[in-house]
DNA sequence: GGCTGATCTGCTCATATGAGCAATGATACC
DNA sequence: GGTATCATTGCTCATATGAGCAGATCAGCC
């Protein structure tokens, strides 16, 4: 196109869009056709002019869904906007609230349900509605009883979300990593942990989040392990885990004897799952975002726009 | 409306706008009538959910225009968008650009054109096109021949745009501000300065910029003030610059006995001239820009939108 | 429970717009 | 210079959309 056509575009764009003009009258006041500024206004949207926002909360980001789809072979992508977002916290909330959206409209519903905890996950128990589904059993899918400070929090998120499906949640009363491997055999031995376990293998459907490898894991915060642990997973590969288990950018265990010690289901097993819905958001997430979704331990993702956007720049 | 519309909005909204959907469509997909799904879309518009946004270098505000027509009394204003720009400089171009465009569209076309000069007229006089005006008489309205560097900047940028226009420059051979009030004097006796002064005060359409008061002015810059001066200047009230003469926010001078030392065009004369165009940009102007538009120095102004926006929120 | 005012819904109809097409004008190539 | 090719223009026609309106539905009130 012209330069000059460039430019009578850009006037039509703001006769049309800022002054509500119709067609036949940016022609008038521009001396050209209508059918010609209808299509100085298609030539300046198909350069990329005209930037439509959707600024809200609840706005998700359809075409990168779509893209997300094809590209990896997810049967669901979920991608909020992050158009208007001012904090790392807000585009948190508005990936839980994403996250409830899409379990409250999940069908069938799920009869049993694996869950994961931690922040991601504790947030978007808050943003399910009381009677989001007519009964669900809620599992524990890996150890999270904390070690020194808000004891609970994995318990009251599986808690949390059963009471507001007017389900039940059945909890795994058990650290999430063991110092001595026989501990933590023993502990499994025992018939009611068996049965927790075998339970979490056997859920319709597993929610869960990821973390991040490094010194604010939520591992270290519980103090499971401790800062030199995680740089030395880091120095190994390691880029996140995902229920409790660090795993590198190839989905591969980086720590076999620290992953024996891990409580809860299997990377295996979440990698065969039907459906396995991964809620990942914020920055310091797109590494083990990318580690999970190129590795199938998902079959749904829940994310952001510019985690998704990384996704697809590969 | 209800949370519940609300979200469907939204709903729409992505459909419409990312995915190209009709309202048809959409309405089967939500499971609406498509009388609501339009509804829906209008609501979401009025609740300022759907940004729409027109980048490109040559775009303009035109409703923030007019509110500031509106406002203000200005028989014009242009305002550039301040979309997708990323430096402070790339404001200044735009808004010289459009200063360009402004002079080139004017009807009738001034035979004699007042012009300061400066970083930003020098900008303007880059911006214009060869032939943008058959033959104008330009002619510099405030002394100018630097003290110390870059000699003839405010001769060139007179020079730039006469020739462009295929028209002549009148220069005004002065310094900016002269340290002894009797040199002034002496030179406006002189028959030639005394022509061009006279000529200028009887422009047809003057073209000016402003400059901000503190240490980064250009008069400091071309050494006719020092640094000391100018925070003098600004404890007495001064927000910057007009044709080299310092103003408080009320329009008045700060300084007449240094006000008396400088040579050009007075104030009063631009408060009386029809048609006096303002060129002002960049956060740092802001003060200056309110001074100059509240007082009537100018009848029409050419800024950015970000000290539009900061002139109607007062 | 029944009334009243207000909001919401589904519709008709006028208008705005995009797709497609023939005529025209420009460009490149022999 | 003539012609083939391509882009551009002005148009017709089908479709999408918004305004306006009558009937339905709802909330508040006695």
């Amino acid at each position: 196109m012209s330069d000059n056509d460039e430019l009578l575009s850009i006037r039509a764009a703001e006769l049309y869009y800022e002054e509500n003009q119709t067609q036949d009258e940016i022609g008038v006041i521009l001396r050209l056709t209508r059918w010609k500024v209808g299509r100085l206004l298609a030539s300046a949207k198909a350069n990329g002019f005209i930037r439509i926002e959707i600024v809200h909360p609840r706005a998700r980001r359809l075409p990168i869904e779509r893209r997300l789809r094809e590209s990896t072979g997810l049967t669901d992508a979920i991608v909020v906007s992050s158009a208007g977002v001012s904090s790392d916290s807000e585009l948190q909330s508005r990936t839980a609230q994403a996250a409830a959206d899409y379990l409250t409209s999940l069908r069938p519903i799920p009869r049993t349900l694996g869950i994961s905890w931690g922040r991601t996950l504790h947030d978007v128990s808050l943003h399910l509605k009381q009677g989001w589904a007519p009964g669900v059993n809620v599992v524990q899918i890996n150890g999270g009883v904390s070690l020194n400070q808000r004891t609970g929090t994995a318990a009251s998120t599986a808690v949390t979300i059963a009471h507001k499906a007017d389900g039940s949640a059945t909890l795994l009363p058990s650290p999430a990593i063991f110092e001595r491997l026989e501990t933590k055999q023993a502990m499994e031995a025992d018939r009611t942990v068996a049965g927790v376990l075998a339970l979490a293998r056997n859920a319709q459907a597993y929610v869960f989040s990821a973390g991040q490898a490094d010194a604010n894991s939520a591992l270290v915060d519980s103090g499971y392990l401790s800062v030199a642990q995680i740089n030395d997973l880091v120095a190994r590969g390691a880029v996140g885990d995902v229920v409790g288990r660090y795993i590198d950018q190839n989905g591969r265990i980086v720590d076999p004897e620290l992953n024996e010690r891990t409580v809860g289901i299997q990377i295996d097993q979440l990698r065969r799952a039907p459906l396995t819905i991964a809620v990942i958001s914020g920055p310091s997430k797109h590494a083990i975002a990318r580690a999970v979704v190129r590795n199938g331990l998902c079959t749904v993702l829940v994310t952001d726009e510019d985690t998704a956007n990384a996704l697809l720049h590969d």
